[in-house]
DNA sequence: TCTCTTATGTAACATCATCACTGAAAACAT
DNA sequence: ATGTTTTCAGTGATGATGTTACATAAGAGA
């Protein structure tokens, strides 16, 4: 159940696909909708699972990735405020079962739609069917980014490339552990730890424990573009 | 245009979603489409660009990869009879341009829907929805895989299982260069003969100008059980 | 038979995967 | 405040793969 007063609020609130036309539609959706807390590293859904519901994130982050036998993991998407699991939708539309696993990397608020009437929100209304196409669309070509990634560009690169991006969104002193970088990239901690360490050796970075200071972010830039 | 025959033809034959129920809508589909033929080799799309018109496939099959500026390639996935390609679909339906590109492999010959009538067909007709849903989810679970190989298996193994696939379907004397096979696994063809050339010393494959002949098919499952 | 083109072999070195440790820093317990 | 445990980082060693650079061999065509 969705109270007239959140569902009007999401729909403001960067979930505006929400916002149907159809009346007997906007009932469903309040009827059997519902939101849900999932607390960091909840598992959302693991690999050859199925689901009845589809979640839609109103606010945090959730990570997808791939996890091998050997302890390695590669992150493919994240899945962040107003979109939804393209997973959980092919687990729903074609019965298929996940190929991945999604964990709760900051605290979630979800907006929880059964399948049948997301199936059917689907079929019947033309913005839900934009969001759902949009939402694979941009996925599949992140995906096949990180093919390319994996496949052709070098490790110091790519975390080059991760740290500046970081950097980007939360300022020159990153709070990370070389552990996540790998399970970011797909590597091992001591690939990461040897290229961190020949970085600082070239004074790009600074390193301490769970710390990266970038001291040089214009060597970085150029590195970057070669 | 299309011929009514024709049509009914396609339909029979792997093409059942054509099988639209509402009248104006086959209308539409015998006025605007066509049966176009491409010869091997063929660019159906490069990295970057957009298109106005989709291929469905009724014969032949295109490899789609990601090309390195080191000359490297991978292969992302084939389209086969039946299908189309979902990047022209997330081109057409988001405006995307296409993050890969596709070559014809063996001579196609597909039925080519512009894109605003297949805009139309999936808003309109359930059956091009499942249609187009079922490919992008069964495209997008292709290439997690392709990610998990790339990222987590070792090359021997993945070059087994590729001449192990490729044994499967045509026959344990294959036809192929060290190069195609490279292409295909994202690899430098120096790797694929070095790792060709000790399955041969280790008694499993015996090698020829554009040939291998797998010669001990048991021990070729037993590794790729491991 | 000679030449050109294409496919394969192989050496050498760089990078990354993988295993096996060591030591340092922080968190926790007493 | 000190000792203990846990978590994180450093580093050597070795094998697998990426990358460059040639050499050789097989087939195609002149």
């Amino acid at each position: 159940m969705l109270s007239e007063e959140t569902y009007q609020n999401l729909i403001e609130n960067d979930l505006s696909f929400l916002n149907v036309s159809d009346e007997s539609l906007v009932n469903k959706i309040l009827q059997h909708t519902s939101i849900v807390s999932l607390p960091k590293d909840t598992l959302i859904f693991d690999e050859g699972s199925t689901t009845n519901n589809l979640a839609i994130i109103i606010s945090g982050k959730v990570r997808v990735y791939k996890l091998a036998e050997s302890g390695r993991e590669i992150t493919i998407y994240r899945i962040n405020k107003g979109e939804s699991c393209i997973l959980t939708i092919s687990s729903i539309l074609s019965n298929l079962t996940y190929p991945a696993r999604a964990v709760v990397e900051e605290d979630v608020e979800a907006l929880v739609v059964p399948s049948d009437v997301f199936k059917e929100l689907v079929n019947k209304d033309e913005s839900w069917r934009n969001f759902t196409f949009g939402l694979m669309n941009t996925r599949f070509a992140n995906v096949i980014t990180v093919v390319e990634e994996i496949a052709f560009r070098r490790m110091d690169e790519r975390i080059l490339e991760f740290l500046f991006d970081k950097f980007n969104s939360s300022g020159n002193e990153l709070n990370i552990t070389h552990q996540e970088i790998a399970y970011e990239l797909g590597t091992y901690r001591e690939v990461v730890s040897r290229i961190l360490k020949d970085f600082e050796k070239s004074g790009m970075v600074e390193l301490a424990r769970n710390k990266i200071n970038i001291l040089n972010i214009t060597e970085v830039k150029k590195k970057l573009k070669n």
